[in-house]
DNA sequence: AATGAATGAGTGTTCATTCAT
DNA sequence: CATGAATGAACACTCATTCAT
């Protein structure tokens, strides 16, 4: 930790010995893809053992590269498990605010992030499996670090709405960590059905934080 | 070695010597508290870095024991974690079916299982975090082996019951899931608050479940 | 090793507190069954599975003590192989010396000894083997503590009468270790067929040791 | 991890750098003098102690590797031994053959057997016992895992030429276990004398199979 | 930078032995 | 003496991390 840094994955493409030459040399390329490879890689053995059972030489051997090389990359293995988390958080933060731009009360809003966050899923859910899918069963989606960074950025977000549009007479804190709750909860199993639907889904979780068991709409409707 | 092994500790609770003193003699007190303190610390350490992460040795460092007596007691680290699976499920299961005898219909189930799911936290809740309370900041209560266990218990009846007074047209899976987890997060910060209140916990939640966001009553009211 | 030692195999019945009451009292007798039983148990243990892979436990577990009454009896792991070599040399000894008495050149001393040893190995073999006979498949009788003593003892005797009757221009070590190993490793098929037939094996190792290949009789003849 | 496991140390010999530089690069003589090294550093241990008391720790003592560094060689103490074997197998064998090659009666096979085992011994004598020589008096050679290889090896061809050369009447199994176990005891003892006359032994175990006592050569003759 | 062998603290587990009862 | 729970040094093996090449 004395050293500077070189690692915060808002990835510094153009260092000084890359600057030599004129354009992003080979090795900047290079470079930047390891760095790539290796949080893929890191993504897929973290879904699919957890960061306990996972091992540097899990990750190292999806890349074909060396172990000195993660070493190179990465401080530690906990240092990708922290750049997973940036990383999903950063790709997740552009579709929340587009989605969540215009909505003004809490429905409105509530719609609109859940759906953020069943699309992101849906998207990002391939990079956490790729490949083997129902080789094992993994009953749930492991508590993957970008997951939880999403979930971070959800539950500020909506919590501010919730603050804005709410009477004070609800209980906020209460009320984010069930929405969430369910979001991820339900989220996880719309991974898991086929056809996916998205919209379905959506529509389920706002319909029961709006209004109840008895908002609910039918399934496969 | 696979055959019951006459040498462990375990249980040949009836001896001759047992049976002629009234009390337990003081070597099968010993044998009861050090097999309840292990499962106790056992409790504390997986609650507190998860299964994998815990080892033995920090298991019995809470007890004073040695590494043998855990071995003397438990066949291995997944051993305990079972027999903590059961232990909450053994403890819980009566609470549940007390509450939940005479409800008919899916709302008052939700109340009786999700109160006495609340009461079960509440009073085990020391039994995790013996002292140590605010000293780390377990931002989430862990998977607990015992709550694993509560939780298929709740899902089940819950399902069972869903699945009686409900019109087909909801999904009762995402139904299931979502009220586990709200239950579940809603409890979670239950456990945090000072003072406790298990009453508005359990009326949150049934609030929630029941009409949404709309029905829901004030927070400390 | 400072204390008295009270193992050496020959059993010092009566002991001071022994002695209280007339005649060798239960108490002499249990003791004497209890280290014989050890004795038994340590046998067939060590035979089965070897000195290393044997456990005080696998022994005990089989006489119906305790791990605590082993170290009564014994001081160690290592002391009741010892004592088990005593014994069976102790065993032994009468028998090859009633063979060998008469015995006065090398044939006949070579007769004599190897057919003591035989019926000894013949004798035993169920002591070591009781029960599960072929279970397991051991295809070597393991070095058990009483074969290596009783080795010894014939090593001894063999070379004595070698050295009375032979010219000395035989190589007297070699030849006596070589006639051993023919004796063992007959010693050891011949427990291994059925019928067990002592004489024909007998026949074989003093053909073979006195004159050679040609003069070997058949097979099952 | 039961797959060819590209993380060993083992056996990429051939790769790129390997090819561009005629000679072994420094790493590659490193790798084969530690694999060379923890395997000799195994035979003396094994052969001191035998494998079940032998230690992973005290091979690697004697190397002054690392524990870590044994199980990049070798994945497990068993595979050692194993190799330790095959190595005493393919050593052994065409020294064998050299010798049995025109040998066609049993005698000449005989003769070309126990010669070739007693000039293997000797050779490699040294390899088991490097240094330490008279420090503790081993008895016997223990059964070291190549020597076990070496005389399964006999044994076939032994009984091959057995089966071929003589009639029916002797008892091939019998027969094959003595001289095996006469050319063992003989070299055995054979190593511990000095000078180390290979001839002599060869002579006497030939004799004694052939013609048994009477034949015998005088000793130093 | 890349490589991969070396390192050694740490893991779950066993077992000879001790000692309070 | 008998008992069997407690002890802790070992054991085989793993793995994050370092560092010479």
């Amino acid at each position: 930790m004395p050293a500077p840094d070189p690692d915060s994955v808002s990835d510094r493409y153009a260092k000084l010995s890359d600057v030599v030459e004129l354009a992003p040399g080979k090795r900047a390329l290079t470079k930047a893809a390891n760095r790539s490879a290796i949080l893929d890689a890191a993504r897929e053995v973290f879904s699919e053992m957890g960061f306990e059972a996972a091992t540097v030489r899990d990750i190292i051997r999806r890349t074909g590269l060396s172990v000195g090389a993660f070493y190179n990359y990465y401080r530690s293995k906990e240092e990708v498990f922290d750049a997973l988390a940036d990383d999903g958080a950063r790709r997740f933060r552009p579709i929340l605010q587009a989605q969540s731009a215009q909505a003004t009360d809490f429905p409105s809003y509530l719609r609109a992030a859940v759906g953020a966050y069943f699309n992101f899923l849906a998207t990002e859910h391939e990079l956490w499996t790729r490949g083997l899918e129902a080789e094992t069963s993994p009953i749930h989606v492991r508590n993957t670090p970008e997951l939880a960074a999403v979930f971070e950025e959800v539950r500020r977000a909506f919590a501010a709405t919730l603050d804005r549009t709410m009477a004070a007479e609800v209980d906020l804190d209460f009320l984010a960590a069930s929405a969430i709750a369910v979001a991820r909860e339900v989220g996880d199993l719309m991974l898991r059905r086929r056809p996916m639907d998205v919209t379905a889904a959506t529509e389920f979780v706002v319909s029961l934080i709006s209004g109840g068991v008895t908002a609910l709409p039918g399934p496969e409707h």
